[in-house]
RNA sequence: GGCCCGUUGGUCAAGAGGCCUAAGACACCGCCCUUUCACGGCGGUAACACGAGUUCGAAUCUCGUACGGGUCACCA
């Protein structure tokens, strides 16, 4: 027996399988030419962050573009940093976010598919089986450094400016024998096991990366870890493990990982894997100051998803802001293709930016105040009264208790042909209808500085004799336009702008005096759409308490 | 510091040697429409980081500089 093999057994005796086993148990996919796997693949160590998001939605869209199949899995190598709930917080997030998930974990607990276990916690044996091949096959070693003699050796390297890290004539442990490694493990040292790279830095390891596209790097030297003291594997390994078994064929993830990838190829390459295609999507930035920074979760509120939430942007609002940055075509795809779902649009990572975007807030509006736009008043009360039940009780409460008038109220200026822009976000709802509700509403009967107070009092003096709910957005003005003449107003706004000095104002003047007894407001949406739905009494209520000053 | 990547208006971006006198969207400004405000329509301000080179011709190719970002763990 050779001492590799004599090696492999010593470091994990209790490892049967051979790589044959699982090549067997997790066969090739059965999927039409070009469809594309791809996979998300979050640590549980937070909430959702919006970085996530966007990755997952860019994965999820290749997917379904090229028909194949997007899945999830849960990278908890870590336990240290590992937050309780927090896989039911990242995966429940994006189904919120309406990003369906065709294999892994599908909830906090479920997962589904044949290539699991989708949690790398549960895939122990695996990777050892693997990393076991490695050292038989002399790739891989073990390393009996403490974090002390690591640091040591750094300090050394700085000292001497040469380059850091764990390679050449620095590793250790490299060449250590079969009897070297007995004598430690009896001593019940703990070991790492890393690579024995046969790379060297002054080859050039050159991919073609689907969004940055050719990158030539310094083949990897590094002797970098496979497995952890505990015997779970680091990212690297994990990775390239699992992105083989689950027969991953695009790994597209956050660019932060581009340094990493001689690693990957050289590990692929070693372990007789095909080598995936790699994308690296470029992080959404923010302004800091003056400068551009990665979005942090730490710095930034709406880092975390939930942001969103509280705010009451409707979550297709995120998604069609995030498919902007994600595509540079998908707005005029939207122009011609209004109706459609997003997920219609045929995504091409080539037109993905090659930059990090900057997060803008204001864009995100626009975009939200177009889709709020589209909505049904039923729709809207659906969403406001969700979005209030969770942060805003007291409205919640209120909404609820008239569904019928709450409905109308959000019908004004809705269900028609142009409906106004104006809400973009669920929190911004109460405050915009404000006057709607007798609990909110706050009367403030100020004038603007071209209209007597003398004046507006007769109007609505004269006005609320002929007033009456039944009537028509015609009639309703017209009733308006003939007390204009008495009061030496302008019935029509064209008479007054010919001759201004003839008049004290014009019908419009009028009605917003109208506007301000009955809103507090000189600025609102459909007035006589308002009265109607305040009904006569309130409308008649607030005159008599606008003239009375 | 080493190694990667990037740099077109305030923002997102189109652009792959002549079609660029540089598109579109958001924001901003003006006008029109209009009972207010929005909506909508029309118009406007505003950009190829800098310097060399290649070429008849460069936003597009090459090199350098500057600036920005990422990464250098038994974290992902």
């Amino acid at each position: 027996m050779s001492d590799n093999i004599k090696l492999a057994d010593l470091l994990l005796p209790n490892i049967d399988k051979t790589p044959d086993y699982y090549e067997n148990l997790y066969p090739a996919r059965n999927l039409p030419e070009g469809a594309r796997v791809v996979r998300v693949a979050p640590s549980p160590t937070g909430y959702l962050h919006l970085g996530v998001l966007f990755a997952s939605l860019v994965n999820r869209i290749t997917a379904t573009s090229s028909g194949g199949v997007f899945f999830t899995r849960i990278e908890d190598t870590d336990k240290k940093r590992e937050v309780e709930g927090g896989i039911e917080d990242i995966i429940g997030g994006l189904a919120r976010f309406g990003i369906t998930i065709d294999e892994g974990f599908i909830s906090g607990t479920e997962q589904k598919g044949d290539y699991g276990p989708y949690q790398q916690s549960h895939r122990a044996e695996i990777y050892q089986t693997y990393v076991k091949e490695l050292i038989r096959q002399g790739l891989a070693y073990p390393c009996f450094c403490t974090a002390e003699e690591l640091e040591a050796t750094r300090n050394e390297q700085e000292a001497k400016k040469i380059r850091t890290g764990y390679h050449g004539e620095w590793a250790k442990h490299r060449n250590i024998t079969f009897e070297e490694a007995k004598k430690l493990i009896d001593e019940g040292k703990p070991f790492v096991v890393r690579l024995k790279s046969p790379g060297n830095e002054d080859n050039k390891v050159v991919f073609e990366d689907a969004i940055k596209g050719k990158i030539e790097m310094p083949e990897n030297d590094e002797d970098f870890v496979l497995l952890k003291s505990d015997g779970i594997p680091t990212y690297h390994f994990a990775h390239a493990i699992d992105d083989h078994l689950m027969h991953t064929t695009h790994v597209m993830r956050g660019d932060e990982w581009i340094s990493s990838v001689p690693k990957h190829i050289q590990l692929f390459r070693l372990l007789g894997f095909k080598v995936p295609k790699f994308a690296h999507i470029s992080p959404i930035m923010k302004l800091d100051g003056g400068a551009k920074r990665k979005i942090s979760k730490r710095k930034d509120p709406e880092a975390a998803v939930h942001f969103f939430a509280e705010e009451g942007f409707m979550s297709e609002s995120v998604i069609e802001y995030l498919m902007t940055i994600a595509a540079s075509d998908f707005e005029d795809w939207r122009r011609a293709n209004p109706d459609k779902s997003y997920k219609d649009f045929k995504f091409n990572l080539k037109k993905m930016s090659v930059s990090g975007a900057l997060f803008d807030g204001v864009k995100l509006l626009d975009v939200s105040k177009n889709m709020v736009s589209r909505l049904s008043s039923g729709q809207v009360y659906g969403f406001v009264t969700a979005w209030a039940k969770e942060f805003d009780t007291d409205f919640y409460n209120i909404l609820t208790s008239n569904p019928e008038y709450s409905k109308a109220v959000f019908a004004i200026d809705r269900d028609v042909p142009k409906p106004r822009k104006d809400i973009a976000k669920w929190n911004e709802v109460k405050e915009y209808f404000s006057y709607m509700f007798e609990e909110y509403y706050t009367p403030d009967f100020t004038l603007p500085e071209n209209i007597a107070k003398e004046d507006a009092v007769n109007f609505l003096k004269a006005y609320s004799e002929v007033y009456s709910p039944e009537d028509d957005k015609q009639t309703w003005f017209n009733k308006i336009k003939e007390i204009a003449p008495t009061l030496n107003f302008a019935s029509e706004t064209k008479e007054y702008k010919a001759n201004p000095e003839a008049y004290k104002g014009h019908a419009g003047d009028l009605s917003t005096v109208l506007r301000i007894a009955i809103t507090g407001r000189r600025n609102t949406p459909d007035l006589c759409s308002i009265m109607q739905v305040l009904g006569k009494d309130k409308c008649l209520e607030r005159i008599k308490n606008a003239i009375r000053g």
